[in-house]
DNA sequence: AACAAACACAACCGCAGTCAA
DNA sequence: TTTGACTGCGGTTGTGTTTGT
């Protein structure tokens, strides 16, 4: 009953192809296509499994993948679906021609979580993590709540702490000057501030950053929240990296971290950022194009 | 210049659904 | 109908490269 196994386990190799393996495994397949993947690998004279024939050639081979860089577009619309859909990097990927999954969930891993994180949103949630601190906070018994507050706060001090030292020095609003320890930011000192626990009750934004998440609350609020195109994570523009400011490519530049300069006070309207523009016409998509994408 | 840490990406692993014998 | 390989997918790991000290 059933069929032969794929490959024999103990004659295959692993590790990194060779220009010589690709090579092979290419030519084999523009002639004769990639009707089994069992069959290929012994047919073009590979010691791989199929398996790794397929992975192989999904991911790096085929003619028609790109390589380079993620465009900023396509950033957007890898955070945009995966707002909605989550960790499906098929279905993700299927949106951006020439990248695969393994591209999407590579790119998202390294690159795009820390921006959402740096800049105050949960990556999973797509929210504002005081936001979702306020949710989980109103849920729970009041002894509970200053236990999580500094358990949360504790975690956000470390992201916080990491972020602040080794890749900026200054802190919106001119909290901190360079070499100064991160831990006496105000925010990340929070474990020894009476008000925290009432801050994250309430669900009120961080000191310094209050402005930038008042505005994403209010979204939520008005638009009774989700998913965050429908608020465009408008005015959570946060420090990122090497300090620019995520999607600046259509933001008013001017308007940047540069010279740390006090973003409270300046207008708190919604920023037309790349990714963060609200009128992103992205979800225009019929929710059925999304789960049944044209490969 | 040497070493360590962080990063980026390719590849592997294991699970679940599908399908052929 | 049952069994087990095939396939696709997402999570994780390994390794080479870059950056910082």
């Amino acid at each position: 009953m059933g069929r032969i196994p794929c490959c024999e386990k103990d004659n295959v190799k692993k590790g990194q192809w060779t220009p010589e393996e690709d090579n092979k495994l290419s030519s084999y397949i523009a002639q004769h296509g990639t009707r089994n993947w069992r069959l290929i690998p012994k047919k073009a004279g590979l010691q791989r499994c199929g398996k790794s024939c397929r992975l192989r050639w999904t991911n790096y081979l085929r003619p028609d993948l790109k390589h380079g860089e993620f465009s900023e577009a396509e950033e957007q619309t890898i955070v945009k679906l995966h707002a909605v859909l989550g960790n499906r990097w098929s279905v993700i990927a299927a949106q951006l021609p020439g990248r695969t999954d393994n591209d999407v969930k590579n790119y998202w891993n390294t690159k795009l979580k820390k921006k959402l994180s740096g800049m105050g949103i949960d990556p999973v949630t797509h929210k504002p993590f005081s936001h979702l601190m306020a949710e989980i906070a109103t849920a729970l018994p009041p002894p509970h709540v200053a236990n999580l507050a500094e358990a949360a706060l504790g975690c956000f001090k470390d992201e916080m702490l990491h972020l602040l030292t080794k890749k900026r020095v200054e802190i919106v609003g001119g909290g901190l000057q360079p070499q100064q320890p991160a831990i006496q930011n105000p925010n990340a000192n929070s474990s020894h501030d009476p008000s925290a626990g009432d801050r994250i009750r309430l669900g009120l934004p961080r000191a310094g950053e209050e402005q930038e998440f008042m505005v994403a609350t209010d979204f939520l609020g008005n638009c009774g929240g989700y998913p965050p195109t429908e608020f465009g994570y408008g005015g959570v523009s946060g420090f990122v990296d090497d300090g620019e400011e995520w999607g600046s490519g259509t933001a008013g530049d001017g308007g940047g971290e540069e010279g740390g300069g006090n973003r409270v006070g300046e207008d708190p309207k919604v920023e037309k950022s790349g990714l963060f523009d609200p009128d992103c016409v992205l979800w225009d998509l019929p929710a059925d194009d999304l789960l049944n994408p044209v490969v």
